[in-house]
DNA sequence: GCAACCTCTGAGCGGGCTCTGAGCCGGCGC
DNA sequence: GCGCCGGCTCAGAGCCCGCTCAGAGGTTGC
């Protein structure tokens, strides 16, 4: 498990279930393994004639859909998944600069997408996110705040306060509190946090993560009982201002 | 559910329940996609045979009606629809340039249209304002008023105002503006927004969102303080004013 | 048939955001 | 005590994102 926090499970207390599609094994190995360090169960499919063929059986939740599959249109496949399954989540990858004409409409139906590059973090707060709004999850009545001590985040209004002061973070700061906020207690070393926070194709330094540590203290932190701690040699952790 | 505001429900509690009837599989499957985001209960039919077979089952509340369909005329089957069940609500879609002397005669009888290419928010409102008007739902009471802090819309009326002072606003504003005050303290992105206030087949950029919130900000907001908030990278935020 | 309005495209600009590099500090080991 | 290493912070360059303006084309209404 991930989290301190229960991990995201169903109604019923059974792991949700995720069905990644991707025809790049490389790819698709980073985003299940992703996904697995959630707690969720996952499997996984290369084109989509099997992803349907597995979905039948495996009966996912959600799934990760990259929109350009060798043999069909992503469109299509959406219609033959919910022609069976009419409540699963989708979440489609796709290229930026890729036709996005095929896919008009789809987030007014309730489906995501992220496109390539993308980071591993948001992949997995865009998943929770539809997983949230489609009430499959018994988080529904958390909804989509994260709360560690006097520290609060909103997902879907992008706010934070602490103490009830609120905080404006940049896009890469709310992610990275983000990820620290999830893994509340645990200590995240700077090479997790680049893969979680930054694109997969990110070839910097382990240097930023530290940059946007200190971002984050001086927004967060200063002036108050620090919440953010480092464990030198190790990384990061997040803890609720002691008392 | 994708509202801040309960489903809209049937005054027993259960889902409202819409049938959606159109030949094109990959529209039905963006309106389909777009209603049950809503909380609702949604069928498809590709055919008025199909349709009229499926509505003696499912009894839906309302039915989304294509008037061009491959085997029979819209309004028969909107006849023989009626004839087994008189008080459902029917939306027709139809093309621009469709006779529209008989379209007349329909909307006498409470029934609506919308002509295509439409947006899928314009199909939820008019939706739901069939579904109001015929008494059907709980939200009766609420009437077609959306308020957000001083800014009030009434969708019905069409009318806007803030702190009392009308505002106009063209077509798309006010779409614009709904879909904003209908998701209040969530942000939207500008894809979202694409999606939802312009047609399924609009091919331009996430620019003209841009645009059309600059505008927004113009009538709404300025002088006062400010309710459209923007955060970057992700998209916007409608929020009561000020604190 | 003309005028007013609406919608969208394109371009320019301003500013915030991200990342690089360098210097500094403090802890820890030799 | 000295030097090294890991972490922190500052300053600055470049870029990208979002905002706005101006104008073209289309539509509506008179």
């Amino acid at each position: 498990m991930n989290t301190r926090n229960a991990a995201l499970t169903r109604s019923d207390g059974t792991p949700v279930r995720v069905l990644v599609v991707d025809d790049e094994p490389d790819l698709a190995e980073v985003v299940t393994g992703a996904l697995r360090y959630e707690g969720w169960d996952v499997r996984s499919a290369g084109s989509a004639d099997a992803a349907l063929r597995e979905a039948r059986t495996f009966r996912p939740d959600a799934v990760v859909l990259d929109i350009m599959l060798p043999d069909r249109d992503g469109l299509s496949v959406l219609r033959d998944l919910r022609a069976e399954q009419p409540h699963v989540c989708v979440l489609f990858l796709t290229a930026r600069d890729a036709v996005e004409d095929r896919i008009n409409g789809i987030t007014a139906g309730g489906d995501d997408y992220v496109t390539k590059p993308f980071s591993l973090g948001e992949l997995v707060a865009r998943l929770q996110g539809l997983l949230r709004r489609a009430g499959m999850t018994r988080e529904r009545a958390a909804g989509s705040l994260l709360v560690v001590g006097d520290l609060e985040l909103d997902e879907d209004a992008h706010e934070v306060t602490r103490g009830g002061d609120p905080i404006d973070l940049s896009p890469t700061e709310f992610q990275l509190l983000r990820c620290l906020m999830r893994h509340t207690r645990r200590v995240l070393s700077k090479t997790q946090l680049l893969d979680l926070v930054w694109s997969y194709d990110f070839g910097g330094q382990a240097h930023v993560v530290e940059l946007y540590i200190s971002y984050l203290r001086k927004k967060i932190d200063s002036g108050r009982a620090p919440m953010i701690h480092t464990v030198r040699g190790t990384g990061y952790v997040l803890r609720p201002a002691h008392r």
